[in-house]
DNA sequence: TGTTTTACAATGCGGTCGCATCGTAACGGT
DNA sequence: ACCGTTACGATGCGACCGCATTGTAAAACA
């Protein structure tokens, strides 16, 4: 057969163009040929590799769920000895925009946020993190209890909800630029705090 | 002088017509002529009360924030006698997208949100409502924390944060139909049950 | 009544979009 | 050497966008 090309390796490439452009110019309204340009690439290139637009998207989503667990994991695992709630810290501090490549995974989290509330085929994709994250939250807060550092009355699936909540709300304030990232990162403290009084 | 029209009327009656596409239709995308049709008039008439699109989103925002503010009140006023609790819980709830008109009003905000991330100008219009809605919450906990019904260890701007980070991200996760507004509400009474331990 | 200002409809312009098509260059298998 | 497939660049299509312009009807003032 003809000219082998890595497939895999070029969807990354023009995902990560995409990632670029996003973070960079703004995030709804990128368009095919812009990632093209930024991949350095034709359009009918980035063509080739996806088909519509919105598999691009989804491949890119994908692409960047898989890194930001990667990061997430490697996090927690560079943090000495690993606490359920040392672990939680670092998955919400993780998920905060602090710097340039927090600031564009999340900004590609709202990029598809968008999408999905308009398109429930989009929805599912990008819900699907959601629940193992959650559970994640949630056997730590569990763990904790089994530890005797949170209080048995706590629900652990619904403290998962509102870790993530605060994480999420909190990186969208840091976005507009009403908030900084040592304020959200304060907030985290003290809702940690809090539940962490047992 | 020429025929009088009002103009305030004009600009509420394009304002709704764009809540109900936005509400309808997705969120980013709308267009002058979508807007035009929507409010049974044609689009240089539209462009007669709003000079560029920015001005009516702009607009049609402090409309929204306007009918929120009225809304939320009445909300409160409503429920028999207030407490802080109760006020909070009003307040939250109705923050939610549990119906059309409260899902088209959450849309809203999220279609400005996306804006102003890449509008310093728009996030700033945007942002203006906030400082005295958390002010607001952290108010009522303050008071609820003089009646002994909260910790006097909470801290009122911080658990206003809190607070609204639990209406807003829940009420994304409603929109993208990964939770129904019951779980939603669930979640803010849990967590208005935890704050609500003095 | 005539003039002036406002309200609005119609239309067009330049630009961009996603997507389809087509031609061709490069390579692997036979 | 030839053939078939793949990679990908070039180009164009139809649709839509925001915005500017133009023309006209209507109403208040003189």
């Amino acid at each position: 057969m003809p000219k082998q090309v890595d497939h895999e390796q070029r969807r990354v490439q023009i995902a990560e163009a995409l990632q670029r452009l996003t973070t960079r110019a703004g995030l709804e309204g990128v368009s095919l040929r812009q990632v093209a340009a930024e991949a350095g690439m034709s359009m009918g290139s980035v063509q080739h590799y996806f088909k519509t637009k919105d598999e691009m998207l989804r491949y890119a989503l994908e692409h960047r769920h898989k890194l930001r667990s990667e990061r997430i994991t490697a996090k927690v695992l560079a943090e000495g000895p690993p606490t359920p709630r040392s672990i939680l810290r670092a998955c919400l501090v993780e998920i905060l925009p602090r710097d340039p490549d927090s600031e564009g995974d999340f900004l590609i989290g709202v990029a598809y946020f968008i999408r999905a509330v308009a398109d429930p085929a989009m929805a599912k994709a990008f819900g699907e993190g959601m629940p193992e994250l959650l559970a994640f939250f949630a056997d730590q807060v569990r763990q904790a209890q089994e530890a005797g550092d949170v209080p048995a009355s706590a629900d652990p699936e619904t403290e998962a909800s509102v870790l993530w909540a605060i994480a999420d709300s909190q990186g969208s304030e840091i976005l507009m630029g009403h908030r900084t990232p040592a304020e959200a990162v304060a907030t985290v403290d003290y809702y940690l705090d809090r539940l962490f009084s047992g």
